[in-house]
DNA sequence: GCACGTTTCAAACAGTCGTTTCAATCAACT
DNA sequence: AGTTGATTGAAACGACTGTTTGAAACGTGC
C-alpha cells in the first residue's frame, strides 16, 4: 500500500517509519521498506534524518507528541479522589492501552521502547511518562494521605500494571481465554472492573465481589 | 566470554542461543555471535538445528522446560483460598518475575515471546502458561464462587498484570521513582503488597490503607 | 535565460546476515 | 588396519543491511 499524500516527503517518511518500527521493531524494520511505502528513494532517510537511529528517535518523539493528548488538569481534579482515580483509569485504558483504535502506531512504539529500552527511553520517560505518573501519584496521595512513598509507588504500579497488561500480554490473554471471551472485555467493562478493584483495595468502595468472609475458617472443601 | 563446558556442542549452542535471543531479540541476535560464544563454527547451528528459526524455537521450549518448576498441586491447595492466592502471588513474583535472579534468560525469553509473538506462542501458551493460568482461575473460583467467567478472567488478569508489570516495565519504573526507591520494592514487600491489594479488593482482607471513608462527601479540599 | 540551493534519483559501497558446500576430522565397529 | 557414520572446519554463496556518492530534477530569485 503506497501512501502518497500532499504532505512533505519528510513527514510521510516519519509516519511510515513509525508504523514500521511499531510493527516490526527497530532491527527488523528496514529503511528501504519504509521508503518504498511512501514512494521515496532510500537515500531520502539519510538526507532528511541523517541515519536510521535518528529516524527512530524522531519517530519516537512524534509518537509521544501525537499520542499523549493531555487531559486538562481541572477536568482531572473534579470530584472525590475516588472519582478522580476512576477517571484516570478510564482515560489511561482508552488512550494508552487503546483497545479500540488498533491502527495507531504511537502507543505501540512507546510500549516497545518501554519494554526493550534504547538510549531514547530517558527522554521518553521525562517528557511523556513521568508527567502522567505524577498525576496518578497526586490522586493516590489525596486518596490515601497517610501512606509512605514506598507504598504509594507500589499502589501506582498496581494501577498501571493492571491496565498495561491488556497491551503487553494481549496476544497471550486472547489465547488463554479464547477470542470471544477476550473481545467481551471491552473498554467499559475493564474500566469499571479495574476502578472497582483498586477502589475496593483502598477501602474507597465495597469489595468487588461477595466472597467468603474473612473470619470463617473454610480450609477448602 | 567463551563458555566451554564438557557438555555437547548442541546443548552449549542452545544455552548461548537462549541468552543471546533473550538479550537482543530474534532479529538482532546473530547465529555467528552465538557460535562464537561457545567456540563453534557457524555451520553448527544449521547442522544441529536446521535453521535459525528452529534454534529459536528449541531455545524457547528449553526456556519453559527449565524455567517453570511446577509447584506440587497439594502444596498450592493448602489453607483458605485467600492463603492460596497469596501463595500463588508470592511464587509468581519469585519465579516468573525473578527479581532476584536476573541472570537467567529463561523467563526473559518467554516474556519476549509474550510481548512480540511469533509462531511459537501457541505452543508456549499451551505448554507453559495455560497450566499456571488454570491454577489461578481455580483459586479465584474458590475464593469467589459466585462470579461469572468474564469477571473471573478480569480478576486473573488483574493479579497477573500487577506482578508482570515489574518485569515488562522494570526499566521505566526504575527511572520513574529512582534507583534506590525501586530497589526497596523487594520480593517480600511486593508479595505482601499485591496479595493485600487483591485480597482487599475481593473482600477477603481489610483494605490496604485507611483512606477517606466512602460515604463522606469530600469533594476535594 | 541563468545561477542558486534544495530535493530526488539510480547506483554502488562495505558490511553482515542465514545458509550451503565439501573436505577434514573424529569415534566406533568389523 | 579399514570402513562407516557422525561431527566439525574454512570458505564461499546470494541476499540483504545502512550508508554514501554524484549527477540529475526541481522550484526560486535575479
Amino acid at each position: 500500500m503506497v501512501v502518497t499524500e500532499a504532505t512533505t516527503t519528510k513527514s510521510r517518511l516519519l509516519e511510515a517509519a513509525g508504523q514500521e518500527f511499531a510493527q516490526k521493531g527497530y532491527d527488523a524494520a528496514s529503511i528501504r521498506k519504509i521508503c518504498d511505502r511512501v514512494g521515496a528513494n532510500c537515500a531520502a532517510v539519510n538526507y532528511h534524518f541523517g541515519s536510521k537511529e535518528q529516524l527512530y528517535l524522531e519517530a519516537l518523539l512524534e509518537a509521544h507528541r501525537c499520542g499523549t493528548q493531555v487531559i486538562p488538569e481541572e477536568f482531572l481534579l473534579q470530584g472525590t479522589p475516588a472519582e478522580q482515580l476512576a477517571r484516570f483509569i478510564h482515560h489511561f485504558l482508552k488512550n494508552v492501552v487503546a483497545l479500540a483504535q488498533k491502527n495507531t502506531w504511537h502507543h505501540t512504539l512507546m510500549l516497545r521502547e518501554m519494554i526493550q529500552p534504547t538510549v531514547a527511553l530517558e527522554t521518553l520517560v521525562r517528557e511523556a511518562i513521568r508527567p502522567k505518573f505524577e498525576r496518578l501519584l497526586g490522586i493516590l496521595r489525596r486518596a490515601c494521605p497517610d501512606v509512605d512513598d514506598r507504598r504509594l509507588h507500589a499502589l501506582a504500579f498496581s494501577v498501571i500494571g493492571q491496565c498495561l497488561h491488556y497491551r503487553t500480554a494481549g496476544e497471550v490473554n486472547r489465547r488463554l481465554i479464547g477470542e470471544d471471551a477476550y473481545e467481551s472485555l471491552d473498554l467499559e467493562f475493564l474500566s469499571h472492573h479495574i476502578s472497582g478493584f483498586c477502589l475496593a483495595a483502598l477501602g474507597l468502595a465495597p469489595p468487588l465481589v461477595q466472597s467468603h468472609t474473612v473470619s470463617s475458617s473454610d480450609v477448602k472443601a
